[in-house]
DNA sequence: GAGAGCATGTAAATTGTTACATGATTGA
DNA sequence: TCAATCATGTAACAATTTACATGCTCTC
């Protein structure tokens, strides 16, 4: 999986500019993937490049013109070829369970402060992305797979959460 | 957290060679962390320079010589200035959820293949985890914080699998 | 008047992977 | 004899982030 995968999805179903797009991004999957605006631009201007996305330049008012991409039949060619591969192993990195495995090396109040923190932060994510679920699937802007990939990010995130809750507490 | 905060984690303990370290990390955090020698080695010629590690060759028999690299006091200072500092976000980046949440666009049979072999995956790193887990801590090798950590892992593995065969079966 | 949102883009710097190169020993 | 393990390192490449640059509109 590369960002150009990724966008050519998002195009599948709509036009987008390099602004909506990472806007996609934050709104339906910053808890699996995201990427910069240094990211998408030049990404952009090389899919199309490559033919796989075309651009139309959009002017609006009161707000800044914009370049609105439409994927392409290659496009879509291509990224019908993605959906078809097996996927790429996952990949997590965790500055908190770093933390965490040097525990015995730190102070116990570090540790604490370490783990009230780190229940807060998912505690926070699960609530956003419950919302977002709940939010979406109402005004039925959510595919069966689309709540399932959700719906695994929230049992996951809960499984978290009781644990170090339990962990706390003894 | 770069690497030379782990590196010189691992090092607290006592002296290791890279391949040691590499090791390590597959042994230990492998679902957390993951680096490669192409990493490992140059990072570590940039520590000693920085005076944060010290080098010192040893030679064996019937084995290649090595170079076992030994923390400094400025090096454990650094690294107790990296316990204090609170974690950064976490990040995954999971081809298989963006698989899934592209689903509607690809046919029923892709979808379940997706599907099984996630959790095919999902349950072998639940069982590695697991038996590293037994192995270690009937040895006395793991420390409290340490066996949490891996228990996090499992638990989240857990949550994921259930909910992924609770999918395939409906 | 400040800050947030909309909108695009470049440049520098960092980070990291993959592949290559070398070479001995051990076990199947 | 082949593959795996031990052991180190470089070079080319790919990917990505951060910071900078610009500028309008709307809300507080």
């Amino acid at each position: 999986m590369n960002i150009q995968d990724v966008i050519l999805g998002i195009l599948s179903e709509k036009p987008h500019s390099g602004y909506d797009i990472k806007r996609h991004f934050e709104e339906y999957f910053s808890f699996f993937f995201d990427a910069s605006f240094g990211t998408i631009y030049p990404t952009l201007s090389k899919m199309e490049k490559l033919g796989l996305i075309s651009r139309e330049a959009v002017r609006q008012e009161g707000k800044p013109d914009k370049n609105m991409f439409t994927i392409t039949p290659e496009g879509e060619q291509h990224f019908q070829k993605y959906l078809r591969q097996p996927a790429e192993k996952e990949v997590l990195r965790s500055d908190f369970l770093m933390h965490l495995y040097f525990g015995d090396m730190a102070d116990e109040e570090t540790m604490h402060t370490l783990l009230r923190e780190a229940l807060r932060a998912k505690q926070e994510m699960y609530d956003d992305l419950e919302h977002k679920l709940q939010e979406l699937d109402k005004i039925g802007k959510l595919t069966s797979s689309q709540k399932l990939c959700m719906e695994l990010g929230l049992v996951q995130y809960e499984a978290f959460i009781r644990k170090v809750q339990s962990a706390l507490e003894s």
